[in-house]
Parts: structure tokens; C-alpha cells; sequence
DNA sequence: GTTTTTCTGTTGCAAAAGCAACAAAACGTT
DNA sequence: AACGTTTTGTTGCTTTTGCAACAGAAAAAC
């Protein structure tokens, strides 16, 4: 998909013509944003990069999607029903673009260019949504821990236009965006380099096959 | 979340402001449509329901999606980047109205009633999608069958106002929507009867707890 | 109303995944 | 460089899930 939306260059244009535009910053490991019921926060990740975490009652922990710069995140893009905690996490330190909705149909009545072009673009951002949920949920379909390793491994290696990338997790939070339990996943990471699936260098991963 | 686009509506005084908007008649099992790569159909299922399946190379089968009176699918919905084949069958007797987009951003040429109408209202459309999916994926990154099974359960319970509902699902498609093995899916649903979880007959569930 | 097909319910066995625990390595901080 | 902390890698054991197969019930087709 071809963004007609360009964060960077929205940002720089228009950060300051709305008063009610926040930034801020956090420090590794802080909570950005929690995920609250019929809140509508519309959040740009300026720099650094986050994770949109769940936690079960269990104690399990889920990482629901993962964000680096000039991703968008918050209620806008995640209407929130489940009784879990949803958690923005800072994973480095993060500059953050903050703004809140009353409404996502109401434009600000300042009538501001921020808005005025964020009103334009939101449907494209919300459909760029939409494609990376239609690919988690076909990762979190396939049946095995291999063949879930295998495809999110097809998806970067597609992204790169390279047989080999850099995970952007460590593998404590790969298992946790798989849905896995890390002692398993390791062992089936194991078993795919014996067999010769894949080649791995403590983050980098190459595929050997096709 | 409120929907101010009443499909209901829509097709009553839209349906015939654009001569490129065709309806289609499908009997059961028959395959309404299947996404394709760079194609950008949008579909309203007026009658009937339908799938969204996949099947991947083991042969297994996924319910991505399933919709009924009113639902919208299509390759607006969902940008087609798997090697697997994504069809909608109908699971019975299906009046469709199909309309295809050159380019999602496109206005069509005529300027006709549905498509300015549509394009305004595509926005909250593929918002809905969004909130379905987040749900879908909550569902799936459930570790155990029988978190799915409950989890599947609470939100029909939910979206009926009732401990009692009644599945829109075979069971054997509902194995293939949670993603797991129909037998282990009827062993975990015995269990959950066994342990009063939840009461069962045919394809009405009441849920006991709580 | 009979036949055919699909769906439900069940089981034994095999395979996969989860859990718990620990040591070694890597990373960050002071 | 030394410390604490997090991550990686591994394993033994248990539990869960998947697979294959089959019989009976229900639904659909004729």
C-alpha cells in the first residue's frame, strides 16, 4: 500500500498549529498510553519504538503490535471492549505526538490545518490498519509454532527484499507477538536451523530455502 | 461502536444511482468471490451469510471471516498479500451487490449518489473492520482452547445482552474460526459442560458462571 | 420417505506445546 | 572492570492438542 499520507513531513508542517497537540517524551520501559474505553487518542511515535501489550489474567502476557517511527497508535485506531489492559510500553526512549478526541467525527473547532489534514488522511491510516491486522491474524492462524515462525520469518525477509533481516524483537517478545511459549519457540528455532530451514546470527535470520 | 451508515438504507436509495453497481444471486457453497492481488472490490452481502476462508498448504481451512445481512467485504477491506487463496462461499442462498474500484481513492466518473455516498462513509466502514479484527486477534492470542472457546462465548454472550446464544457456527466451522482441531475443540466443549462451565443444547450455549 | 451427505460426538495414540528451572551469555550501569 | 539485570539456550517432565478413524444423529437432496 501506498501511503499518500507522509508522517514525517505532517509533523514537520503542522505539529504547532494546534495548541492542543501534545509532545512528549518517555523513558525506556514507561507506560505511554493505556488503552481506556470511550477515550479516542490519536498518537504519532515521533521517534523510538513501543509495543501495544495485553496482559491476561493468567499473567500471560501478549504483544498485540509492535511500533516504530511515524507509526499511529491509540483508541482511534482500536475501538477497546476487552476487560484486559491494553499498554503502549516504550521499549527505547520514545518522542510522542499526543492528541485527544472527544469524538472522531467532531473536527476541532479550532478548524486547524493539524486536523484539517488529519481528518483527510485518517481513512488511509485506519486501512494501512487494517492490512497489518489482516496479516497478524494470519500468522496467529496458522496451527504450529513452526509454521507461525516461518511465516512472520517470509514476512520480514518480503519487507527487506532480502533472504536475510533483523528481527525488530528480542525472542522474549517474538514468543510474546506469536502467541508462543519461549522455551517451545526456541526449540523449534533450534530444530528449523538443524534442519537447515533457516541460519541464525544472534538477531539476524536468513532463509535458506526456495 | 454506532454506525451513522445504515447499509439497510444504503441499498434502497443508492443501489440503482450507478449502473456499475451489479447484484448477484449465489446458492449455497457457491464462491461469491475470491481476493485478488491489486483488485478492489466492495461487496454488501444483502441476504445470506458467508465466509471468508482460507486454505493453506496443509490443507487446512480458516475461517478468516464470517459475514451476514448487512456485512461488507472485499479486497477494500483487506489488502492481499498472501500466497493463499482467500475465497467468500456462501454458507447459503446469497444476494450480493458488487461494485469493483479501479482505485480505492478514485471518485467514480459518473459522480452517481452511491459512490459520493460510499466515499463518505467508508471511513466508519473500515473502522468497524478494524474493532472486528482487534477482536478476532484478542481471540486468537488465547493460549488454550478452552480460553478460546470462552473467549468466543463472552462476546456473543456480550453482543446478545444474554448468558444464552445461540452460535452462528457449525461447530465444525467454529473449530476452523478458532483455529484448532475440531476433535480437540469437542473434547474441551465436553469438559466444559462436564465442569458446569457452560450448558449445551445443539447450538444454543448458556454460560453458568459468573 | 428414502438415500446421501454433512455434522456431531467419541476415542486411542502420537506429536506438539507448555511449564519450571537453571546456567551461560549479553547487555547496561555505575 | 565489576555489578546486577535481562535475554538466550537448554532440558526433563506434564499437559494439551492434533490426527485418524468410526458410529450415530441430523440435515439436505432426491
Amino acid at each position: 500500500m501506498n501511503l499518500s499520507f507522509n508522517v514525517e513531513n505532517f509533523i514537520k508542517e503542522f505539529e504547532n498549529s494546534c495548541n492542543k497537540v501534545q509532545r512528549k517524551t518517555f523513558e525506556k520501559s514507561e507506560v505511554i498510553t493505556s488503552y481506556i474505553q470511550k477515550r479516542n487518542q490519536f498518537c504519532i511515535l515521533i521517534s523510538g519504538n513501543a509495543d501495544l501489550v495485553r496482559y491476561d489474567l493468567n499473567g500471560n502476557r501478549t504483544i498485540i503490535d509492535h511500533f516504530t517511527n511515524n507509526d499511529v497508535f491509540g483508541e482511534v485506531f482500536y475501538d477497546v471492549t476487552t476487560n484486559n489492559e491494553l499498554l503502549v510500553e516504550a521499549k527505547s526512549k520514545c518522542e510522542v505526538l499526543i492528541y485527544s478526541y472527544q469524538n472522531i467525527h467532531y473536527k476541532c473547532k479550532q478548524n486547524c490545518k493539524f486536523h484539517q489534514k488529519l481528518t483527510e488522511c485518517l481513512p488511509e491510516l485506519i486501512l494501512d490498519k487494517v492490512t497489518s491486522l489482516n496479516m497478524r491474524v494470519e500468522l496467529l492462524t496458522k496451527r504450529s509454532t513452526r509454521d507461525k515462525l516461518l511465516g512472520y520469518f517470509n514476512l520480514l525477509s518480503t519487507r527487506n527484499l532480502s533472504k536475510t533481516f533483523k528481527l525488530p524483537f528480542s525472542l522474549t517478545d517474538l514468543a510474546d507477538y506469536l502467541s508462543v511459549d519461549r522455551s517451545a519457540m526456541m526449540r523449534e528455532l533450534k530444530l528449523l536451523k538443524e534442519e537447515n530451514f533457516i541460519k541464525k546470527d544472534g538477531k539476524t535470520i536468513t532463509l535458506l530455502y526456495k
